[in-house]
DNA sequence: CGTAATTATCGAACCGGTTCGATAAATGGT
DNA sequence: ACCATTTATCGAACCGGTTCGATAATTACG
């Protein structure tokens, strides 16, 4: 029912209680620079005008603002709405606002709003990379903003990321198929210039090992993070004569993709062919048969990444390091996958 | 790689291409105004020093710029995230940037968004409401931000709006079921404070009307659009020792609350009991059992809102009166609805 | 060719704050 | 009570554009 009062100026404030302009904008932004007595004076004055300190006018003047950007690779993923939501929520809990682009996996497009950002004295930003060649780390470094990256590690950029521990991810996995008795474990692997993709495969290789098995090159396939190329790729792995008895997929997506190959080629899962992935599925109580599946705690992850973004811009963290931290995933046993003698 | 000149300014520009700032300012805004000479010129040696005009300093004077809001219920239903993907590409294609928010359907941060909008000059926005009172509605009134409301229209607010035709997706639900053969149909109601609520359950009740059946209150539940209630909603339901034989449900998150009702009563879907619902769910193919359901166009609506929005902004629609669509459903018949009689 | 009507360009004021150096007021020490 | 500090307030300049009224340069035309 407030009347939006048009416009109150910082100079109304003074004149309606005698002071200086400078004087009011001290009071907003330096109370303590204020005596107690004017303070109060000023402080009722702009409340009975809804006076509010111009932010526009702010940002010109000081080159800052209170908005952070957030620049996502995919938005069809359920996976960037979870993480956009949990970041947005921090940060308009803080009093940030958020600007939010999507790349659709283009890097040039994530080069464009940084510059936009840039522009929009917009100094910090999640960024879920689309890209990791030299040229677009180069661009990124020389950008005036700070970012905080999220899923993708860039190797080259001085920055504090926030990811899942993907090597623990795949051990969980490794661990649980190798105890329901597998050993002929395929994998459909995610986009490998993508430093998630690699790390996945690697961990992948790194627990097989160490369970005294190997990945052998004919049982591994490559899914791109793409349903349709992970479809054709599992469908290939699955027509093998000596097919696999387990399949470990790369993210949700790719699970996707390798279940819809397996019910095409009439293989029952798991009874024929165990599916586990990294990453989970929307609602996947309800998806026949429930994935197994090694869950990223997305909430904290995003909540994580908005934090030290923020904590960057207000300065707390000028000199320390780039920060690094992988959240633990956790194994989540669904009928996907069973023991390999038809249980 | 370009040296990300720190930040030359009109007046810069105004001097190596000799001419006022103000001529300079003229270039861009309004190169008409300019003769072709010296608009070259000006050109030139804006592009030699990389410069642009600041966008902050520009909407600073003309309290006008290129960003709009969008106001989200929820981003944890994926159904939040195309939203906002689809507009987000639309606007960002025309040169527009967004900014996003969740109120988490709290109508009171909605109103907080919308105040934090106008202070920062954003003049339109989509916003899917999280409320409907008079008060609330009312604030939106007030405000000086053009709104596009999507998926729930307010009644008394002036302004245009994109949805879904709930009583033809009613209509395609109702006609399916009654083909074959069902005459005792329940609905797990949305929150009926909303537009789309209230449709929908209005448009059953007519759907059910034109086939010579109606809607018993004893098969009415209420499922408030949230998971849990909806559960318990349909369970109720379902307990009947005369239940009803199919259940329509009001979106997608209602339908799984009714699915795990129905599988924690031992009932066999479609066998016991057959569900459709309005609104799809992501990966819906692997759901089992498959969900019929009317499907929204969800990608046209959004890229039709983010449009209208821009069409308002750029004011060729100032006097024009406010517009209404709804997008028609489509019908996808999946594993989840069967003949009345075992099929 | 001279004057009227256009068109191009300029300078100054302004948008609404912040910030800095200077002045005024309050406080402290002896 | 007197001077040295410290603290509070002020005025002016500035951030980087836009916009308006005024002047200068063109063009039109009798």
């Amino acid at each position: 029912m407030a009347i939006i009062s048009s416009r109150a100026t910082a100079a109304d404030i003074a004149k309606s209680a005698g002071v200086a302009k400078s004087t009011v904008s001290l009071a907003f932004s330096a109370p303590e620079r204020v005596s107690a007595k004017t303070r109060e004076r000023i402080l009722n004055a702009a409340a009975a005008a809804g006076y509010t300190p111009n932010p526009v006018a702010q940002s010109l003047k000081t080159g800052r603002n209170n908005i952070v950007g957030i620049i996502l690779a995919d938005l069809t993923n359920p996976h960037g709405g979870a993480v956009l939501g949990q970041a947005q929520q921090t940060a308009n809990d803080i009093g940030y606002m958020v600007m939010t682009t999507t790349a659709s996996h283009d890097p040039k497009r994530d080069l464009e709003f940084v510059r936009k950002f840039e522009q929009l004295n917009i100094r910090a930003a999640i960024i879920m990379p689309s890209g990791s060649s030299d040229e677009y780390v180069g661009a990124l470094s020389a950008s005036s903003i700070r970012f905080v990256t999220y899923g993708h590690k860039l190797s080259g950029l001085a920055c504090d990321h926030v990811g899942l521990d993907n090597r623990m991810g795949m051990e969980l996995l490794v661990r649980h198929l190798v105890d329901l008795g597998h050993r002929r474990i395929g994998h459909v692997a995610g986009n490998l210039r993508q430093w998630s993709g690699t790390e996945r495969l690697d961990g992948l290789r790194e627990s097989l090992s160490d369970a005294g098995l190997a990945l052998e090159d004919k049982y591994l396939g490559f899914g791109e993070y793409d349903e349709e190329a992970s479809y054709r790729a599992a469908l290939k792995l699955l027509r093998k004569k000596d097919r696999p008895t387990a399949l470990i997929t790369a993210n949700n997506v790719t699970a996707i993709g390798a279940l819809r190959a397996a019910r095409d080629l009439k293989l029952r899962c798991p009874e024929d062919i165990s599916v586990a992935t990294i990453d989970e599925v929307p609602w996947s109580e309800l998806i026949s048969p429930t994935l197994t599946h090694a869950a990223q705690p997305i909430g904290d992850m995003a909540a994580c990444a908005a934090t030290w973004l923020i904590e960057r811009l207000e300065g707390q963290n000028k000199t320390e390091l780039p920060r690094f931290i992988e959240f633990p995933p956790k194994l989540i046993v669904g009928q996907s996958t069973a023991s390999v003698d038809g249980h």
